[in-house]
DNA sequence: GTTTGAGTGCTAATTTTCTAGCATAGTGCT
DNA sequence: AGCACTATGCTAGAAAATTAGCACTCAAAC
C-alpha cells in the first residue's frame, strides 16, 4: 500500500513513523516540522491505527505506534510508485537521481556494493 | 518542493500529470482511479495552478496543464524524500530495492548503462 | 444564424480533515 | 492523602478540501 488515500497530515505522521521505525506522539510532534497540537496528533494517530496503517504497544504508560506494513514491503512500494509516476519505468533514471542527490556522501565502498547488486542482477537474468 | 503540503487529491492529480508530463482536464480525470467530477477535477487544477504547481497552456481551445517545477528537479526532490523517510539515508537499500521491483523488466543493456553510471560516480569521486 | 458540443469561470454547499479542550487514570513525590 | 505530571479517550467545532451545478464563450455543423 503506497501514502495514496491518506490526508496531508495523515501522511506526514506515516513518515515520521517509518523514518524511525516507532514514535510516540510527542515524538511524532517534534519531529513534524509545522507540527499541529499534541491533541491533533494523537486523534490522528487513533484514526491511522483504525485504517490499518499503524499499530501500538505500550510502552510503560504511552504509547509507541509502529507501521502495521513490513518496511520491506514499504520501500518496495514506494520505489514502485516512483517508478510509476515520475521515472515512466524507466529504473536508470533513478539511479541517476540517485547518484546526483547522494553523490557527496557516498563512500567508494558504498558504490562497490551497489556495482556488485547490479552484477548479480545480470548474472540472474541470464 | 516535494508533495508535501498538498491534499490527497492535489497529490493524485499532480502524480498523473508528472506521469504523463501534460494533461488536461478530461485527461486527468480518466486517469484517476476514483476520480471525483469532472468540475472537480478542473476546480483542483484552477488551485494547484494559484499555488504555483501547475500552469496551463491553451492547446486549441482546451487547456493543458504541465508542471512548473523542472523534471529534473522533481526527480532529485522526490529521490531526496525518499532517502530520507524510508530508506534512512542508504541509496544502497534504494538500488536494492529498485533491482528487487524491477528485476523481470530489466534488460541487459539497461543494466549495463547502470553499472557505467556507477562505475563513472566512483571515478568523480576519486 | 442558430443549434450543439466542448470547453471555461465561478460559487455555494457538502464532506473530510484537522484542531482544541475537557474528563479521566496512573505514577511518583512529599 | 494530596499534588503535579504525563498519559489516554472522547467530542464538538473550525478550517480546509472536495464536490456539483449553473452561466457563459467559442467553433463548427447544419
Amino acid at each position: 500500500m503506497g501514502f495514496t488515500g491518506l490526508s496531508r497530515r495523515e501522511r506526514q505522521i506515516m513518515e515520521v513513523i517509518y523514518q524511525r521505525g516507532k514514535a510516540s506522539a510527542a515524538e511524532v510532534r517534534e519531529a513534524i516540522d509545522d507540527a499541529p497540537s499534541y491533541s491533533a496528533v494523537r486523534a490522528m494517530l487513533r484514526v491511522l491505527e483504525e485504517k490499518g496503517h499503524l499499530k501500538h504497544q505500550a510502552d510503560g504508560v504511552k504509547y509507541v505506534y509502529v507501521p502495521t506494513l513490513n518496511p520491506e514491503k514499504a520501500k518496495r512500494s514506494a520505489v514502485k510508485h516512483l517508478l510509476d509516476t515520475l521515472f515512466s519505468e524507466s529504473p536508470e533514471q533513478v539511479v541517476a537521481a540517485l547518484l546526483d542527490v547522494s553523490s557527496k556522501r557516498l563512500t567508494r565502498a558504498e558504490l562497490e556494493r551497489m556495482a556488485a547488486m547490479i552484477e548479480n542482477a545480470k548474472k540472474e537474468g541470464k
